[in-house]
DNA sequence: GCCAACGTTGGC
DNA sequence: GCCAACGTTGGC
């Protein structure tokens, strides 16, 4: 089992709409990079654990638990020619892009802001993406030392 | 295969 | 809105 954090903008689909959601649970479509992609279609599996958190808005930091609940798939956003992701190259029967189905574990009880992340970032995050210069990547893997670590600021 | 131009991300 | 960092594109 792995872990991995998964950044959203919350005005586009932040925790509240996950929660919302049916189940709860929701498709992780429209990631069109080639490094994401990969992790998606071949390590993200059912029954990982997922840290949900926002980025791009007041209070960048982690918000909620997830779980992935059904592992890389192709994602049908490419094939839907009025879908924002839309990707006229990615042929149905070769797909380029894949999701996955994530389900809201629960909420953190309060944010954990990117700025407390960043106090730990030379030694119980040593190495944590999220806090590599210049990382953009929208998914990446979490150690689970880091994991632990986050959930125990909480 | 190189690399300049361009687009996107995301914190501030 | 700015801008650093990075990914992608496309001419050569």
């Amino acid at each position: 089992m792995k872990y991995w954090l998964m950044k959203t903008e919350p005005t586009t689909f932040g925790v509240d709409m996950l929660e919302a959601a049916p189940r709860k649970t929701t498709c992780w479509d429209g990631v069109r990079n080639y490094q994401a992609r990969n992790m998606l279609r071949d390590e993200m599996r059912r029954g990982d654990g997922a840290l949900l958190y926002h980025s791009s808005c007041e209070v960048p930091g982690v918000v909620a638990v997830m779980e992935v609940v059904r592992g890389g798939y192709p994602d049908a956003s490419a094939f839907d020619r009025k879908n924002k992701h839309f990707d006229a190259d990615s042929d149905p029967h070769d797909p380029r892009w894949f999701m996955v189905d994530v389900k809201l574990k629960r909420r953190l009880k309060r944010v954990i802001t990117l700025d407390e992340l960043r106090v730990h970032a030379a030694k119980e995050l040593d190495g944590m993406w999220l806090l590599r210069r210049g990382n953009r990547l929208s998914i990446t893997p979490l150690e689970s030392a880091h994991w632990r670590f986050i959930l125990s600021l909480e």
